[in-house]
RNA sequence: GCCCCCGUAGUUCAAUGGAUAGAAUAGAAGUUUCCUAAACUUUAGAUCCAGGUUCGAUUCCUGGCGGGGGCACCA
C-alpha cells in the first residue's frame, strides 16, 4: 500500500476517533508538500472545520499528534495555517528507492489487454511536410508510446489523402511544365518535386483568379449563372460600401475571390483531370501512381530521420467507395434522409448539432463520407479495437464531433470512445504558413538544421574527441532531433505555439539536450564506478538521507502516476515537463553528492544506485517522447 | 450572426480549487586544484478587465475585451 493511503485512512480514523464524526470519502488529500515548506506530505485541515468546530490550525495540529503516533514512518510535522506538512523518515524513503529499484520495467503499467489505435501524420499527397505536420507526428508518436506504457496495445496508423482535386494540381502542372522532370533526373526529394508543381500550379490559378476578378470588376461577368452574377454584384457592392466594417468587407472580398476561382481555365481542366481519374483513365491513373509514389518516397525518408513508424496504411483512394457503401446503407436503416437533389444528409440537431452533408448529389464522397469508410474498416479489421485515437489539428474539432456521432448512430459504439488528439498551429515569428505559396518552415531542412546546430556545440567541448569519429554524426542526429522533439512537444497539445527556429535548435535551458545531457553524465559516472568500486549500486546503505536526494526519490516516485496522467490527459507535455524536473534537481543532487569520492563507501554506493534509477526514468520519459540518447556527448 | 479554443514575467512555456504563482531565456552578480561548466548558486521581473461561487480562484460560473479557429455538394 502506498503511504499516501495508508496516512489518508489513519486520518479517517483520527477524524472518528477526535471528532467523533464520519466524514465523506472524498474530504481529504494527501499531496506532495510545496517546495518552499519543510515537509514531505501536505493534509490541508480547512475541509474538517464544519465537522470538527474548531479552527483548521488546531485541527491540523491535533491531527498531527495523532498521525505521528500511529503512523510509523511519520517522523515529525509541522502547521502553517490549516495545512499539516508530515516530514517522512529516511527509512521509509529508502523502502521507496528500493521498491523503485526493484521493479521491472519502472513506471509502466501492467497489461490492460486493451487495443487502441492512433493515426497520426496523415499528410496530403501534393506538399512536402513541415512543422506544422511535424508538431502532429511527434504527439502521434509519442501518446502511442504513452499509452503503451500505460499497459495497452498500440496500433500505429496514418491515412493518406491520396485523391481528389488537389492532387490533380500538382499533376496537371507537372504535365504542363515538367518537361518529363523526375526526382532521378533532378536529385530532389519525390514529395518536394511534386510540392514545387503545386506551388507552379497556384501561381498560375492566382494569376487567372486575378484576370477574372479584373473582368468582374469591368462588369464582365463571362460565364456566370444569373444567380452567380446577382451574388457577385452584390459581393462587389459591398466591398464598395464605406459603411460596411472592414471584417465585413474582407469576407466579402474573399466570397468573390473564391467564386472568381470557379471561373479559372485552370481549375476547370483540374477537374476534368479527376473526373478522368474517378473512371480509371489509364493514362491519368499511370501519372498520378508515378507522382504518388514519388511522394511516398520522399515522406518515407522524412518519417525515416524522425524515427518514426506505423503499422499499417490506409489510403483514401481504397477506402472512399467503402465509405459511400456505409452511407448508402445507413439511408436504407434511416439514420440519414435524402433530398431531392438525391445528396445525402445526416440530422444531428436532436445532438445540438447540425445538418451534414455525407454524400455529394452527383454520388460522389466528401470528407466524412471516407472518413467514415475508413473508420468502419479500421473497426472491422481489428477485433477488440476500443477506441481510435486521430492526431488532427484543432481546426477538425467540429468535423470529428460530428463523425464520432454518425458512427455511432450506424451502430458503431465503440466510436463514443474515439478521441481526438486536436492541437493548436504551430505559428512562425514571421507569420503564418502557407504552403500554397510555398512559404513554410520544412521539416527535412529543420532536422538538418538542428543536427548542424548540434555537431556546432558539440564540436567545441572537448568530449567529442574521445569519440571514434564514425559515431559522430549519429550523436548530432540524436541531440538535434532531442531538441526539436522536445520544443514541440513540451507544449500543451490544445495550446497554439510559436516556433521559433533559433529557440528550438537551442541546446540550454528547458531543452531536451538539457535532459540528454544530464543522462549522458550519469552514464559517465556509472562507468567509472563500476570500474574502481568494490560495492554494488545501492548496497548497504541505511543511513540519512540529505535533502537533494530525499526531493530526487520524491520526484522519481512520482514517474508511474506522471505516466498514468500523460495517457489519460492524451499531453505528452506532462511527461516532458516531468522529464525536465527530474533532470533539474538530478543536477542539484549531483552538484553536492560525489558518488566517486563519496565520504564512506556504503553512501557512494547508495548514490550511484540513485544515480541508476534516475538514468532509467529520464531514458524511459525521453523514450516515451521518441527521444534517444546518446551514450556520451 | 452563431459555435469552439486560448489570454500568466520583456519573450517562450508550467501550475488535480490551496500556502509566498514555478521554469527557461534575455538582464545583473558569483562557482571549476574534485565524477562531462550543455552544469550549479544568488538577484530582479507576471495571472487581460469586472462581477459571482468558496474558508481559499490563474484554475469553476456570468459578462466584457484581445488573439486563433470553425460554421461549404473544399479536403
Amino acid at each position: 500500500m502506498h503511504l499516501e493511503e495508508k496516512i489518508n485512512s489513519a486520518a479517517y480514523a483520527a477524524v472518528e476517533t477526535l471528532y467523533g464524526e464520519q466524514m465523506p470519502a472524498d474530504r481529504l488529500t494527501v499531496e506532495p508538500t510545496r517546495d518552499n515548506f519543510e515537509g514531505d506530505l501536505t493534509i490541508t485541515a480547512f475541509k474538517l472545520a464544519r465537522i470538527a468546530q474548531k479552527a483548521p490550525p488546531i485541527i491540523a495540529g491535533e491531527l498531527g499528534e495523532y498521525l505521528k503516533e500511529h503512523v510509523a514512518e511519520i517522523a515529525g510535522y509541522n502547521v502553517v495555517k490549516g495545512f499539516l506538512n508530515l516530514t517522512i523518515s529516511d527509512r521509509y524513503w529508502l523502502e521507496v528507492f528500493a521498491r523503485m529499484r526493484q521493479a521491472g520495467n519502472y513506471g509502466s503499467a501492467p497489461s490492460s489487454g486493451e487495443v487502441r489505435m492512433v493515426e497520426y501524420a496523415s499528410p496530403n499527397t501534393n506538399k512536402p511536410l513541415h512543422v506544422g505536420h511535424a508538431r502532429n507526428i511527434f504527439l502521434g508518436h509519442s501518446m502511442a508510446r504513452i499509452l503503451e506504457a500505460n499497459g495497452h496495445e498500440v496500433k500505429k496508423v496514418q491515412i493518406i489523402n491520396d485523391r481528389g482535386v488537389h492532387i490533380c494540381m500538382s499533376m496537371l502542372a507537372w504535365e504542363r511544365w515538367g518537361n518529363g522532370e523526375t526526382p532521378a533526373s533532378s536529385g530532389l526529394k519525390g514529395d518536394k518535386l511534386v510540392g514545387n508543381y503545386y506551388v507552379k500550379f497556384n501561381r498560375e490559378y492566382t494569376r487567372q483568379t486575378q484576370l477574372v476578378l479584373e473582368k468582374f470588376e469591368a462588369g464582365n461577368y463571362g460565364r456566370l449563372n444569373e444567380e452567380q452574377t446577382t451574388k457577385a454584384k452584390a459581393l462587389q457592392a459591398l466591398i464598395r460600401n464605406d459603411e460596411k466594417s472592414a471584417k465585413d468587407k474582407n469576407s466579402a472580398a474573399a466570397a468573390l475571390k473564391d467564386l472568381a476561382k470557379t471561373q479559372t481555365d485552370i481549375i476547370g481542366e483540374a477537374q476534368a483531370m479527376l473526373r478522368k481519374w474517378e473512371t480509371n483513365d489509364p493514362e491519368v491513373r499511370r501519372l498520378w501512381e508515378m507522382m504518388n509514389r514519388w511522394v511516398y518516397e520522399g515522406f518515407d525518408a522524412t518519417y525515416r530521420a524522425m524515427g518514426v513508424d506505423f503499422d499499417t496504411i490506409y489510403y483514401e483512394s481504397e477506402t472512399y467507395l467503402r465509405g459511400k457503401e456505409e452511407v448508402l446503407k445507413g439511408l436504407e436503416k434511416g439514420v440519414f434522409y435524402q433530398k431531392e437533389d438525391r445528396s445525402v444528409w445526416a440530422d444531428l440537431t436532436e445532438d445540438g448539432l447540425d445538418h451534414k452533408l455525407v454524400l455529394r448529389g452527383d454520388g460522389t464522397a466528401v470528407y466524412m463520407t471516407q472518413d467514415i469508410g475508413t473508420a468502419i474498416l479500421r473497426f472491422e479489421e481489428n477485433p477488440g479495437l476500443m477506441q481510435q485515437i486521430y492526431t488532427v489539428g484543432n481546426e477538425q474539432e467540429y468535423h470529428f464531433k460530428v463523425l464520432f456521432l454518425i458512427l455511432e448512430k450506424l451502430g458503431y459504439k465503440m466510436a463514443r470512445n474515439n478521441y481526438h488528439l486536436s492541437y493548436g498551429m504551430v505559428e512562425l515569428p514571421t507569420g503564418k504558413m502557407k504552403s500554397r505559396e510555398g512559404k513554410v518552415a520544412d521539416a527535412d531542412d529543420l532536422m538538418e538544421e538542428v543536427k548542424e546546430a548540434a555537431a556546432s556545440i558539440t564540436g567545441t567541448s572537448g568530449v567529442i574527441d574521445e569519440i571514434p569519429e564514425a559515431d559522430h554524426e549519429e550523436i548530432f542526429r540524436k541531440i538535434g532531433m532531442g531538441a526539436l522533439k522536445y520544443f514541440l512537444l513540451k507544449v500543451d497539445p490544445v495550446k497554439g505555439m510559436m516556433f521559433d527556429p533559433a529557440a528550438s535548435v537551442e541546446l540550454v535551458g528547458h531543452t531536451g539536450p538539457f535532459i540528454q545531457y544530464s543522462a549522458a553524465r550519469i552514464r559517465s559516472i556509472l562507468r567509472k564506478y563500476e570500474e574502481k568500486s568494490e560495492l554494488k549500486p545501492a548496497e548497504n546503505y541505511h543511513g540519512e538521507v540529505n535533502a537533494s536526494a530525499r526531493e530526487l526519490i520524491i520526484l522519481l516516485e512520482q514517474f508511474p502516476a506522471i505516466i498514468r496522467e500523460s495517457g489519460e490527459k492524451y499531453t505528452p507535455s506532462t511527461l516532458a515537463n516531468y522529464a525536465f524536473y527530474v533532470a533539474k534537481q538530478y543536477n542539484r543532487f549531483n552538484n553536492d553528492n560525489h558518488v566517486l569520492h563519496a565520504e564512506i563507501p556504503e553512501l557512494g554506493a547508495f548514490r550511484a544506485g540513485l544515480c541508476q534509477l534516475t538514468l532509467e526514468v529520464l531514458t524511459k520519459s525521453l523514450y516515451l517522447l521518441g527521444i534517444e540518447v546518446p551514450e556520451r556527448m
